[in-house]
Formats: structure tokens, sequence, C-alpha cells
DNA sequence: GAATAATAGTTGTTTTTGTAACTAACAAGC
DNA sequence: GCTTGTTAGTTACAAAAACAACTATTATTC
């Protein structure tokens, strides 16, 4: 330890971040994983059909942020497991509509209790004041506000 | 759009959190990937290396929660490119003691130079205060505080 | 001090991701 | 209306991460 320094890692952003954000996820990773067999490209297209309604690839990837390939195989294996459907537009036949089944809300809507439980136990750490903070600098980071 | 729901997807802490980990690691990656070819892992050990001088593979796996064939993996690219040496312990020889080389400890301040930056031109965004209650969230979060 | 357990590091295999190149359908310009 | 360019989705291959099983060494227990 001769060479000791005083950069302080765990406040570097980049680093802070994932480490927060791994963590965060571990929890809600259990459910979608252990519970539904989901990876977590595959509960975001989900989450997505659940809030939005029918939409494409394409709007999904804009969205969340997601590269194609990525999405394509999330919708191959929701599509497998009868989570959604797909139909190719009759205006473009180039889109293809995507659609959860009674299935997959059914899916949808447990994650999503899920998820509002865990947003809730949040605010027995942080006041809402901070919370809002958060949220607020943390899109702003991501930048999306 | 029919079946329109209002779960807000965006303000949900480990979507949320992973778009802003992902955003704010892209403009460092592109400094570690394309100068220098590092993976995540890698400039994470040579960081670890740098700050805290020589130390083991393990304790390393233990600061940075990171599995240890993602280290040796990174310790094995490091040392290939001659960034750091390894050496068996002599109290212990299970162990093996990690250091920077002269090379090593150019590449650690030239990526430090570029994440102080980085931290600095944060403080035109945010307010000091915003910034010192965002780590100290992030830290409870990541269970590192 | 021999047997058993635990630890540091290592290797191999399977999943998942990243990247580039492809097909089919549509759009724009001339 | 034919060429050129763009877009949505798809496929194939390469890179990286996840997971399990292994070796060598040290620690524990009886």
């Amino acid at each position: 330890m001769e060479n000791s320094d005083t950069f302080d890692l765990q406040l570097f952003l980049p680093y802070l971040l994932n480490q927060a954000a791994e963590e965060s996820s571990l929890s809600f990773q259990r459910v979608y994983k252990d519970r539904y067999g989901m990876l977590r490209t595959e509960w975001r297209v989900l989450f997505h059909l659940g809030i939005f309604g029918r939409m494409t690839a394409r709007d999904i990837g804009l969205r969340a942020k997601l590269h194609k390939t990525k999405i394509i195989r999330a919708v191959r294996k929701l599509a497998d497991r009868r989570f959604i459907t797909r139909h190719r537009s009759d205006t473009d036949r180039r889109q293809e509509l995507l659609e959860l089944t009674v299935a997959g809300r059914t899916a949808y809507l447990d994650l999503r209790t899920i998820a509002e439980r865990y947003q809730a136990d949040l605010g027995t750490e942080f006041t809402k004041a901070e919370l809002a903070l958060l949220q607020n600098m943390l899109q702003r980071l991501a930048g999306k506000a």
C-alpha cells in the first residue's frame, strides 16, 4: 500500500450509479427471473406493452433506449411463452404490432404490484422530497428531463 | 393503445437507475475503451490498485462487489499488457499480490484525470448540496453507507 | 497429525450481449 | 415508374458475462 491515493471511487458517478443500479435491481430481478424466467429486456418490453398498450418493437426501442436486436430476442421469447402476440401492420407491412395476451397482462400486473411495493418501501428509507430530487437528478443524468 | 396504464416506468428506481448509470458510463467508457482497449472490469481493477496500492484479487472483489472470475480475466489482460505485476504471497501462497507497473500507473493517472474532470463538470449541472445528497442516497441504495 | 473443511485462484461451458450484415417493404427524387 | 435511399425487422457471428466445477494451499477439528 505504499502508493496510496486520494481519488474517491465511491463518489465517482459512473461507478456509484452502477453499484446502486445493480443493488436495486436485485430484489426485482429475483421476481421476474425466478417466477417468470424473464431477462431484464423481457420485463421491460412486457412493461412497455402493459403501460402503453399495442406498439411496435421500434417504438419500444426508442422509449427504452434498447437496441433492436435485444428487443427482437425478447419479443421472440415472450411470444414463445404466449405472453404477447405479433401481427403485421396492414398500413405498413414492415412493422409488427405487439400486444399482451391475457397471460401476459396477468404477469405484467403481478410484476407491477411488486414494483409498486418496491417504490412504496423506499418511502420508509427516504423522504418524499429526497425521492423527488433523486428521480429528477437521475432523469437529467439519463438525458430524459 | 386501448389498454393504457398509469404505472410510471420512468420513476421506477431499478429502471431509472439503470438508464442513468448507462448514460453516465458512456463518456467515460469511450476513454478507457478507445484509448486503452479496456473493459469495465479492467478499469475498475486498475483504479483499485491505483487508489489502494498493492492488493489481492480477493480484496478487489470484496470492495468492488465483483465475482472472482471477472477479476481474474481482467487481471490476466492487464498483466498481458504490462499494466500490472503479479506475485505469489510468501505468507500465503494461495494469494497473489497485484501491483501497478509504471505504465499502469500512468494509465491510471490519465484516466483519473478524466474522471475528475467528469465529476467537476457535474458541478455546472447541479449544486454542491444536490450532488452530496445524490451521492449519499446512491450509497445507501448500494448498501454502502 | 490425519481427516475435513475452507479459501484463493483458475478453467471450461453455457448464456447473454454486441456488432455487422442482410431481407423485405416503403419513400423520395428525378 | 425506376433508381436510390431509408426503415423495420431478422439473422449470424464475435465478445463478454454468468455459472459450475476444479486445483493447490491453508485452517480446523478430533
